[in-house]
DNA sequence: TCCGCATACATTGCCGAGCGATATATTGCC
DNA sequence: GGCAATATATCGCTCGGCAATGTATGCGGA
């Protein structure tokens, strides 16, 4: 008996964070935002979750960061790294698998009473 | 800023052993076959968590159990009750808005190279 | 016969993700 | 002037999942 990685049971967070900033340089609270509106207002990551993850990625070299300095506000940009990349790819398709694993698990559900919600 | 159940976050373990019991009356070890099975040899449900799963799920009153005293093997059967396949259903349509939710999230991957695997 | 493996259930203690709480500082609006 | 939103950071708690361990039985092969 072998298995899948079993990271990915727990959270995909440290994955939508990384997808988010697939989209472009981000800062931390626009990351946060910007998960909370692609999701269509139900993943909130919250701050005490966010930066902690923020510094792991930039510790295992998936994302740089650099703090703006001229404008009045205080923000530290973070953008992807080419191994931040891969690494997203990489993720990205161990949720789809998992997903489909999952799939076939509740595929007997089918015939369950079809009631939506 | 609301969101959905942060349960989900966490492990969906708890829906695939309730998954696995709608498909009949089952017993622990047999749980974790046939959901090793069921998942093409991806879900290796440990007995460490298997275990505190069931008991959790008989208080809850979402299963109810019952020794097997005839045949020589010990085992402890256990079976959905009505409120399960209640809590069941619940549970899978969460799953379903939550993956439909990630979909959305990822949507900008579907540019990214794609490599399979 | 008996050793080892699969079966079968259970509990304890650890690890780590996610979060609430808290702290700090700045901007903008009323 | 005061309050909300913006912006980053850290500490400590909770709880899921698991490794380790314990106990006991049935079965097949040497």
């Amino acid at each position: 008996m072998e298995a899948i990685n079993p990271e990915l049971l727990r959270g995909s967070l440290e994955l939508m964070v990384l997808s988010t900033l697939f989209g472009g340089k981000k800062y931390g609270y626009l990351i946060q935002s910007t998960l909370w509106e692609s999701s269509r207002e139900v993943i909130e990551i919250k701050a005490g979750t966010l930066y902690p993850i923020l510094h792991k990625l930039e510790k295992e070299g998936w994302v740089k960061s650099q703090w703006e300095n001229d404008t009045g506000r205080r923000r530290k940009w973070y953008e992807l790294t080419t191994s931040g990349k891969k690494q997203l790819r990489t993720r990205a398709n161990e949720w789809r698998q998992y997903v489909e694993c999952l799939r076939r698990v509740l595929g007997s559900l089918g015939e369950m009473s079809p009631q939506l919600a």
